[in-house]
DNA sequence: GGATGCCGAGAGAGCGCTCTCTTGACAGGG
DNA sequence: CCCTGTCAAGAGAGCGCTCTCTCGGCATCC
């Protein structure tokens, strides 16, 4: 492999006739370098193709200028179609590029994956950390603020400490389906429900729960994972249980999608004599058959804003613990 | 914010009662060090909660222990529903947690982006680079490579320099596909093409081609771009320019399903009327209307294999220039 | 018994950068 | 005319680690 040697500081500064120290103030643009100086070193940094060694740089500074993002790897969610991840990473990236910084993705799927994540953000190779979709209550993201290290998750932590966090309108997007399937002249509404280690599984089926309740009707309820086949499953379920529901809410678009097939295999039309709504709003939602009736969230916004929080926090201010993003009911012919 | 004093190899080799090179060797895991020793050290590191500065490290060893993996962020790929990237990602990450090394994604959609991407893979802030579905004919790969930085890409590169990468048989893929539609007695066989600027658009319509002309059919395409929107078009334009057409071939699993709501749109009953195949093989597929008979390819071994390639390459092993990944076809209800 | 070899552990240089401190040049005031 | 203040640029000390080189101790061999 032929590595070519990179030209140092050293050496700009020999070419530029200059201190390091000059150069240094020129590269990181300090405003007490003189015109003719400054412009001969540029010239020099051009000429040579000087670009900084980071790790150099990160040795004093201590600042490595790249931030985390931390995914559970559970298969069926980062990599199936719903798009929340893809979407976080887009917002994520967007922030990050215009604050100049890097990404460093880690998924911490298994143990020995969450061991790796947790040695690595604690030892403080990131100035900060992101975390998507926490199951359970993972310690870590309290662990790592304690020690000071800026966190940011998404959705309400349902661990210990008080860590800042971004998420969804889920209850309002969820009150907003029902009421609109109660609207539409239905009374015997289930749910679907995500899983129940997951805030956002957890509020979309307690805003299930009190929507359906204001309008004095019964919950109906089975429990998924956001998956295809557990909608299926569930609404196999749903069907044996109460075989006169007219109308479901899917925690995710996923099982709705699921549900629509299971429904026309049970020979019930939809919306005629089961009406279905789902969230997220992925792109195949408009594309089922019929097109699905959902509840919209803002994931690349997400994305972003938990990114924003997390430079601040960074750069040392002070930010609001929470912040809610709204959601938005997609009607379409499902519902 | 509270950053505390983390500890050095000074700090542990004091505690340890011997030289900071005696606890790198240990942290490091060199055989040469006496067993009583080896476990006073470890001991003092895991007391400390000793972890090793990547930056101090990496500003002597010249490695950074982190690999690139660039993305074209054309927003319709990347976070549409099509789990080309997720999957990449994934088979990326499996390799890389594997050899305890880092992954920097880097989305590179508009020129900017495509700069700080050049910048930072060329100042050597990463051990090696990883292109994901380039388009058109990029030559930061090739420079890369001149620059002795290990570089593997995804697909075959349509531009200058030999680049190693890792690729489908796409070819092999979508004969596949044709002769299953000749065989079950089609004789209009269309396809929709993806973009004519990407090396997997290219190939599907080339492999097309031939297995059409192979079979003594004619040639009937319409160009998409891999979206849904664009299949949706391309398949009225088919549908138009010959209304007779029998088979469909999409190049991507998106315009296959947009085309199935097309056709049924106009009234044609598929597999009955029209016969429709895809390609990618995304989860969707198996819940489409009717559900999708497809290629598969192989996308987490795909992310799996340009990293094995490039960790190689990194070591300084030589590498074919090229790997080739089979597909399959999955026979489903639409063909 | 003394010279030789080997192996384990320490000393110390330096990776490329930032940043504080010092120096030097010049202007302005007493 | 000298002293002080100001500001730009240089000198130099590390940041925390790895790695070569050296040294010391012990076993081996003549």
């Amino acid at each position: 492999m032929t590595t070519v040697q990179r030209p140092t500081l050293e050496a700009v500064a020999a070419r530029a006739g200059v201190s390091r120290a000059t150069v240094s103030r020129v590269v990181n643009g300090s405003t007490t370098v003189a015109e003719p100086i400054r412009e001969a070193v540029t010239r020099a940094v051009a000429e040579l193709g000087y670009v900084p060694n980071l790790a150099a740089r990160s040795l004093v500074t201590q600042r490595t200028d790249s931030i985390a993002l931390v995914m559970p790897e559970a298969a069926t969610r980062v990599f199936s179609d719903d798009q929340v991840f893809p979407g976080i990473i887009r917002g994520v990236s967007q922030e990050l590029e215009a604050a100049d910084k890097q990404l460093v993705l880690m998924l911490a799927g298994s143990p020995a994956g969450h061991h790796r994540v947790e040695r690595y953000t604690t030892g403080r190779h990131v100035d900060g950390v992101l975390f998507a979709s926490l199951h359970g209550a993972d310690p870590l993201p309290g662990t790592l603020a304690r020690l000071g290290i800026p966190v940011v998750v998404s959705g309400r932590p349902l661990g210990d400490g008080p860590v800042p966090y971004v998420d969804v309108d889920h209850v309002g997007g969820v009150t907003a389906a029902v009421r609109h399937l109660v609207a539409s002249g239905r009374r015997r509404i289930a749910t679907i429900a995500g899983p129940q280690d997951m805030i956002a599984g957890i509020e979309r089926l307690t805003g299930y729960r009190s929507a359906v309740h204001d309008a004095g009707l019964p919950e109906l309820v089975a429990v998924g994972d956001f998956t295809r086949e557990s909608g299926s499953a569930a609404m196999h379920r749903l069907l044996t249980e109460h075989p006169d529901l007219d109308g479901v809410f899917a925690a995710s678009d996923l099982m709705a999608h699921a549900a629509l097939r299971t429904l026309r295999e049970a020979g019930r039309r939809v919306p005629e004599d089961v009406a279905v709504i789902g969230f997220d709003d992925i792109e195949t939602a408009a594309y089922t058959e019929p097109p699905l009736t959902t509840v919209r969230q803002p994931i690349v916004e997400l994305g972003r804003r938990m990114t924003q929080q997390l430079l601040r926090l960074a750069a040392g201010e002070t930010i609001e613990q929470s912040v809610m993003l709204p959601t938005e009911l997609i009607r379409r012919a499902s519902a």
